[in-house]
DNA sequence: GTGAAAGCGCTAACAT
DNA sequence: ATGTTAGCGCTTTCAC
């Protein structure tokens, strides 16, 4: 920042036009004299200008930047937040968000503004500089079923689009997964390879993508002659899953068929039964939810489901830019199709 | 945005004042009236306000975000740039980075801004982006060690630091680890464990950091009378610990110690091992470089070298909300010390 | 096709 | 302590 930049004045002074065409060139409005717009460009160039995207802003009233916030229920307490970030990132499921969502927007020169609502003051503080202005619209990844967040964007009007249906109807877009489906494909490929003693490990209950897995393993584990499920509720991390698998072996010690609702819980059901001498998938089956990285990176390879996330969130970012322009204005929800992927671990 | 949003303007009507009293209310300044600043306050509440950031960045010259840009050097085929940013997210170490930088920015009201920069046709548009003062500054994460885009940062005056000391110099504040060093301590525990036939798995070398810590570990091996180590290149992925690993056992079976030089690859080393039959830590001992979730989630538990990559992150945003307030003006850099974990892996 | 001029909503001198 | 006023740099009618 050594001297003062340069402004739309100084370039059409070089240029010997008025900003007015100098503005017209740098938009790229057609009607302006080709010859002109050489002179224009040249004077740019010279001058090393650069358009104040504050100004514009101001009159456009667009920042060609949109929030990703990273969501939570609960009133953490402050001296809590960084356990908040920090934990979010460790699954892999928020860096595929964010791949997919930057997959949308850079091509439209748009970036995301990264934010976090895990607290009652940075939810307020979020919504504020939604309602400032400080981006175009709101991507909210709640990790919490009952998140408040999204009812007070909807209420400021600012748009917004959501990863995952809240639990309480909200007027705004959302995409998600059926999730459902992916659970009963697990089901039924521990079924179909023979197990007859099946567990399974959830996400936490307090996420509705939890409670969906959980509703529909149960479901066509009724249907298909097993009316009662073993159950232990993890909490998505790997740390969890071992945990919950502790349990269950403990308990169901003849235990030959586990549905673990992520890949990273997935991962550490199968170090514990390996650590208790139980072989993986011969002793016992076991089948991940996500296809994240801890998929691949687990020893057997995991059997899972596949939720499409990039593109999710991709699609996420398209409704919004969407909503943003005004070429859709109702709220929409777009529903993706989970797939089994078959690997070693089951 | 249902109707037009109330303004100062507004707000200076209906509480009866003028447009400087409502502003010196909302921006604090102390010489007013308490009894008008409750008056200000309630007609605030009123009319809904929220203060145009656009408005005010044009006058204060502040936007009150940073951008946060992960840079390759390289020229990626822009049907690439996806599969860049997806690679990023894997490792756990940018996640890592994320978390350290919000802890400094959230209690200030800041947020970042991400944007990648891995072609030349990206790496121009954070350029442009930052002079148009999309941010205040930027914080830079570089993914080879050529990255041409923090000496572009530092011509066009953008305020910037670094994570990672530049290859060629730049005069730009940065934070780094002592490389070396920890790299040494890695050599020192597998030497003092015993292990005679030691070979390193190292990062991608047009990382400086991959350098550094071969170069660190050589040193030591070098003057514990080990003058030849063999060695491995790997990319940091999982995935190229594994490849590395086999290769290194084919020609060198009677390996017992692996220095890897992030914990991701380490866990691929293990996980190669494994299958081959070594038992670790018995038959080889492994280390690790990072201290990330990997070293925990790994069978063993790895020992590693610990990188306190929240804290340099957290210190990079200090550095750089300096030099925007211009409290710093001198480019500074800050090295951190490594720190040995010892766990199961070695 | 081009220019003149009127704001966009805010802050910060300056005046009182 | 408060109000008046002059911009910040841009886009966008509206004339020409």
């Amino acid at each position: 920042m050594s001297r003062q930049a340069p402004t739309l004045e100084d370039v059409a002074r070089e240029a010997g036009v008025s900003r007015a065409t100098v503005s017209r060139v740098i938009n790229g409005v057609r009607s302006v004299d080709p010859a002109l717009q050489d002179v224009v460009r040249q004077a740019i160039e010279r001058t090393g200008y650069a358009p104040n995207r504050a100004a514009r802003s101001l009159v456009t009233r667009r920042t060609e930047t949109v929030a990703l916030i990273v969501s939570g229920a609960g009133d953490v307490a402050d001296e809590d937040e960084n356990a908040f970030t920090a934990q979010v990132f460790a699954d892999p499921f928020f860096g595929r968000v964010v791949t997919g969502v930057v997959a949308h927007l850079r091509p439209r020169s748009m970036h995301p503004l990264l934010m976090f609502a895990d607290s009652a003051r940075t939810r307020q503080q979020a919504l504020n500089d939604l309602r400032q202005g400080s981006a175009d619209g709101a991507l909210v990844v709640s990790t919490h079923a009952d998140d408040p967040l999204p009812a007070l964007l909807a209420d400021a009007g600012v748009p917004t689009v959501l990863f995952a249906r809240p639990s309480r109807p909200v007027p705004l877009s959302y995409v998600d997964l059926a999730h459902r489906d992916g659970a009963r494909m697990a089901a039924e490929h521990l079924l179909d390879r023979g197990c007859r003693k099946i567990v399974t490990v959830t996400g936490p209950l307090g996420v509705s993508a939890s409670q969906e897995r959980l509703a529909g393993f149960r479901d066509t584990m009724a249907r298909r002659g097993h009316p009662y499920v073993p159950v232990a509720e993890g909490g998505f991390t790997l740390d969890s899953g071992m945990a919950a698998m502790s349990d269950l072996l403990a308990e169901h010690p003849d235990v030959d068929g586990v549905f673990a609702a992520n890949d990273l819980m997935a991962q550490g059901v199968c170090q514990i039964l390996r650590e208790r001498g139980r072989s993986v998938p011969d002793d016992v089956a076991v089948v991940g939810f996500d296809d994240s990285a801890a998929a691949v990176a687990c020893r057997p390879p995991l059997t899972t489901v596949r939720q499409p996330v990039e593109e999710m969130a991709s699609v996420m970012a398209r409704l919004l830019t969407e909503h943003i322009q005004g070429v859709r204005t109702e709220p929409t929800s777009v529903i993706f199709d989970p797939e089994l992927v078959v690997r070693a671990s089951a």
